[in-house]
RNA sequence: GAGGGUGUAGCUCAGCUGGUAGAGCGGGGGACUGUGGAUCCCCAUGUCGCGGGUUCGAGUCCCGUCACCCUCCCCA
């Protein structure tokens, strides 16, 4: 019997073009966290679950119904993570990395996991690079990751808008919250059903509905911003100072409040118009290292879609500097030798195990995109040299091949 | 989780009211073993996503299932 299998739903093979888009996505952003000078640390990509359940919210959809959970072998609740902020502050915390200095700067780059309806540019596992600042209470560490993300579509020349917004603290949030309810509770015959549901559970996400009676009836609602305390009003205000300052625009959303429970003060989102969402999104989480433990630390991060990047980026299409051995005649010794010494070299190197005539040979060095063909005749193998060609240029020159 | 669409060669797709599978691109070979992006000729593409049903007969109709795409929800 034979069976053909697929991979799982929302899980897939990145090969070929897609990884060339990937890669060169992910390694532009190293380049640029290089710069900045964070540190990567790895992160296992399972955690016990409570461990998001506790920092994302039980409330929100990703815990609710998109994690991937299971059990060990002693009955212990296993998530595949959803996220890497969590298990980056997990690893903070167990490492006490808060004791060998005041602060840290870190990146995490792997595969995330949420079990939901699988779109374009939305996958069941899918790939992200996520900076965290711990123990900076500072605007300018909110700035300074801002701009990241500002450096990362810059770069990669992608059309995309900053949205910012403060969502307040300990102390200025459960007022606005109370003020937000009440107003949401005079208007509540405008509202969705998923809205009214949301109004008592988690109120502030109903200003990020997207239904057109539900953005109607939050025009007027009341402000977080009108609410901040004043501390927050003072880091917000910077914030904006400092990314003028950078030079970052962006725009503020009063209404951006992200479905993450963990958030304080900052949230911004680096949305895509062409694709519709967003493709880097972070904001401040003051709190959650002191909850999982560790000393009162002020953090922040972000994360980067990498797939929904990869959709939005064009690569450079360029010869790989690839040099193509083509054999020709009965010289195979030769060749061999010829292509181990372009290798010594330091260049890469493929000796054709292709058929055929020096056209198709050439066709195919073409087709393949590389830059040089080596073409290894008896003649050439008799002078102790090769005919080395650009196929770029059309240039052929015959030299050594310790000389290449 | 809800709704809709699609699934035929490696890729893009055609295939009428049911009668036993096609085109382009790509691939391989040749024209043409010593110079690529071109032209011409030839060749192979296949459990028609999978399973079941209706029928003398199913790529075509019906049901189920899986995957993908779109919208909603949510999110990177």
């Amino acid at each position: 019997m034979r069976e053909e299998f697929q991979a799982p739903r929302g899980f897939h093979d990145i090969l070929g073009e897609d990884l060339r888009k990937f890669r060169y996505v992910t390694s532009t952003i190293r380049d640029i966290l290089r710069r900045h000078n964070f540190e990567e640390i790895i992160l296992p990509v399972v955690e016990y679950a409570d461990l998001f359940e506790r920092s994302i919210g039980e409330t929100t959809d990703i815990v609710q119904k998109e994690m991937f959970v299971f059990e060990d072998r002693k009955g212990r609740r296993l998530a595949l993570r959803p996220e890497g902020t969590a298990g980056a502050v997990r690893a903070y915390v167990q490492n006490r990395l808060f004791a060998q200095r005041t602060y840290h700067k870190v990146f995490y780059e792997g595969p995330m996991f949420r079990h939901e309806r699988p779109q374009a540019g939305r996958y069941r596992q899918f790939h992200q690079i996520g900076v965290e600042v711990f123990g900076v209470a500072e605007p300018h560490a909110d700035a300074e990751v801002i701009k990241v993300a500002h450096e990362i579509v810059e770069t990669l020349k992608i059309k995309a808008d900053i949205e910012i917004n403060s969502i307040g603290c300990k102390v200025c949030r459960p007022a606005y919250r109370e003020a937000l309810v009440g107003y949401l509770n005079s208007v509540s015959e405008k509202l969705c059903s998923v809205c009214l549901d949301r109004k008592d559970r988690n109120p502030l996400r109903v200003l990020d509905c997207k239904v057109e009676t539900c953005k109607e009836a939050v025009k007027e609602a009341p402000r977080v911003t009108d609410y901040l305390c004043e501390e927050c009003r003072d880091h917000y205000s910077k914030l904006s100072e400092y990314l003028k300052a950078l030079g970052v625009p962006y725009v503020e959303n009063p209404h951006l409040v992200r479905g993450l429970d963990y958030y304080t003060r900052t949230v911004f989102e680096v949305v895509s118009p062409d694709l519709g969402s967003a493709i880097i999104a972070g904001g401040r989480y003051d709190y959650l290292v002191e909850e999982f433990g560790g000393p009162p630390t002020p953090a922040l991060g972000f994360a980067a879609g990498i797939e929904r990047i990869a959709l939005l980026v064009d690569t450079p299409k360029e010869r790989e500097p690839v040099y193509f051995v083509i054999p020709f005649g009965d010289v195979i010794p030769y060749a061999l030798k010829v292509t181990d010494t372009i290798r010594e070299k330091g260049k890469v190197a493929e000796l054709s195990y292709r058929k055929g005539n020096l056209r198709k040979q050439l066709d195919f060095a073409n087709k393949m995109g590389y830059r040089y063909a080596v073409i290894v005749g008896e003649d050439e193998m008799r002078e102790g040299v090769v005919s080395l060609k650009d196929m770029e240029t059309g240039e052929q020159v015959r030299v050594r091949p310790e000389d290449i």
